[in-house]
DNA sequence: ATCAGCACTCAAAATATGGGAGTGCTAACA
DNA sequence: TGTTAGCACTCCCATATTTTGAGTGCTGAT
């Protein structure tokens, strides 16, 4: 398959902004006038065809207007779009409105959320942080009755998990305190997943002939069921406002996919490999038959380690030229939040 | 206005179940046809006139059959509709289900709403526990930095609680120790309610002169932050499905309805006196101008105090008959479940 | 009271009709 | 060889028009 000439290139980044704006198939004569080319209509349609076979471009029936296909996007987004500048568009209230937001980290993930929603005029999602990236700064164990003690982590980002443990006999409170300790000082300044890969490991070796009272398996289960990864997504009303969504087919894609949140987990964490913003257009979000939805999302870290992911999802037509930069900028954002209170 | 008589309320009857089941409006003949009434159309249409008259039918335009009007399905709901009983219902499996549920009480909240909406085909909605009604087990304090003191209550259903407490000066390990124990052993056996309106007032008089290193205050300020109430909704993508639905008003009065949890929480606050299955229907939703959609709630309770809403959302035309006892079954199964938790 | 009969109504489905925006092709031109 | 005008053809779409059928409301007889 042949390249793409600069005309053709050119045209194509016409029609996809037409498209995108208008909703309606671009056709040749009036796209050739507002455009101001200085082609007449049916040089235009030679490359209209041309950029046809070439797959970027596709017809709804006969004698309409081109529309893209998803390739067509995939090519726009990136070779044609320039993106804005984020301080072109004014997102300036969105630092604000986020500075102002709650404590809690839940609630912190929600208004993201909404607020990623209502500046796009789409649906936001975000996938917290994989727990196994968070860094312990405290352990503490608390006996809630005879046979269970509360495990307590305090996480450097301030967030505090608590996991019940079973234990077979009483305990008395100067060995939790010294398990707490102990815990506490080894555990300090490490992930999750350092803990259950490594330390805990080490920690066996290490205390292998000592009596302990609360033993390291149960301590390592508990670590291990802690993995619960959320999704939130808020704005599924903008969604249906959409005219593009009344196609019942397009609807329907929608809802079956953020219907399933374990699949969409899955599909955001393929970002998680990326430190860019990443899109999936269409049939590009190939885990189930999606059409007509797009996903934009990119990855926040903690410390420097990507730790979730958050986007935007919408029709395929969307502008692309906000989005990505939006979704750019709410990452970095969240990032600089998270490190600047773990710090 | 003058009462119903027997013939009418039978008719009545009729003539919602019919609409319930085929969502399109009743004529005369073939409604006298299909429910074999030994009278003529035309009798049958005197009827439906005087049914109208009296406020519980109308009109789509005139040649249309009859719908019921909101005050028809209240009259319907109130006198005539004579529910299933439970055990005709294939509800067996929920209580099934229902077990395995998750230990954590919210994920256990979440899932009784899905069940709502998986078997009611709508959405299920669950309004969690107002924490006032919780009855604190124990208390212990752990610090987490120089000014930050972790608050943990751990209530008779098994539910932590964490609030931060921030503190002007450093308090030593031995202090958290004792006042942990003081507070466990004041608190126990009370409700958060109790304890804000009553307990804490006492233990100011009791401990007066002693120099608390944490103050009252402090831990007053921290038992009046604890309110969270949160809403659970799941199975919109049931209600998408409607074809009722498919009207842009009706859809975007139920979208509108949900987005506001606040609203929606107080809307079912309102359940919150009665014992029995509470039913809103269109218009009784009178919070927001909301269209076609009912909602049918009950509380459930914690000890013998109502503590929570369950219910589900759906059009007004919803087979109130089925859902009715579904809300009441599960109202009363969480009641025993969290009865036989707090033992 | 009940009911047959009849004129009338109206939404929804089916069926035209015209226009407009578009394509694809061909032949001529620079 | 790339560009363009011209033209036949296509097909959606919006707008009327017609038809159909289920329904109502009323009246007068039983």
């Amino acid at each position: 398959m042949r390249a793409v000439t600069e005309r053709e290139s050119e045209v194509l980044k016409s029609i996809v902004q037409e498209y995108i704006a208008t909703g309606r198939p671009v056709g040749s004569r009036s796209f050739v006038q507002k455009y101001s080319f200085t082609i007449s209509p049916a040089t235009m349609r030679n490359i209209m065809y041309d950029l046809e076979s070439l797959g970027f471009l596709t017809h709804p029936h006969t004698s309409a207007g081109r529309i893209p296909t998803d390739t067509g996007y995939r090519y726009f987004v990136d070779f044609l779009s320039d993106s804005y500048d984020i301080s072109d568009l004014d997102y300036g209230y969105i630092r604000d409105d986020f500075m102002r937001s709650e404590v809690h980290l839940d609630k912190m993930f929600i208004s993201i959320t909404k607020m990623l929603s209502s500046v796009s005029k789409l649906a936001g999602i975000v996938l917290t942080p994989n727990p196994d990236f968070t860094v312990v700064k405290q352990v503490e164990l608390v006996s809630i009755d005879p046979e269970t003690v509360l495990l307590i982590i305090v996480t450097r980002t301030g967030v505090v998990i608590n996991k019940k443990i079973t234990i077979s006999e009483r305990v008395t409170r100067d060995i939790l305190f010294s398990t707490s300790n102990i815990l506490s000082s080894e555990f300090a300044g490490f992930s999750i997943f350092d803990i259950k890969t490594d330390i805990l490991a080490k920690m066996r070796q290490k205390y292998s002939g000592s009596n302990e009272q609360i033993s390291l398996d149960v301590v390592e289960l508990a670590m291990n069921s802690i993995n619960e990864q959320d999704v939130f997504i808020e704005g599924i009303e903008n969604i249906l406002h959409i005219p593009d969504m009344i196609e019942k087919e397009v609807l329907t894609s929608f809802l079956r996919l953020i219907e399933e949140k374990k699949n969409l987990a899955e599909i955001m964490q393929r970002t998680m490999d990326s430190d860019s913003v990443q899109t999936f257009i269409g049939s590009e979000i190939d885990n189930s038959y999606v059409v007509g939805c797009s996903l934009v999302a990119c990855c926040y870290k903690i410390g420097n380690k990507n730790a979730g992911v958050l986007g935007v999802i919408g029709p395929t037509r969307m502008d692309y030229r906000k989005v990505v930069p939006l979704v750019d900028y709410t990452g970095r954002l969240v990032t600089n939040f998270l490190s600047s209170v773990s710090r």
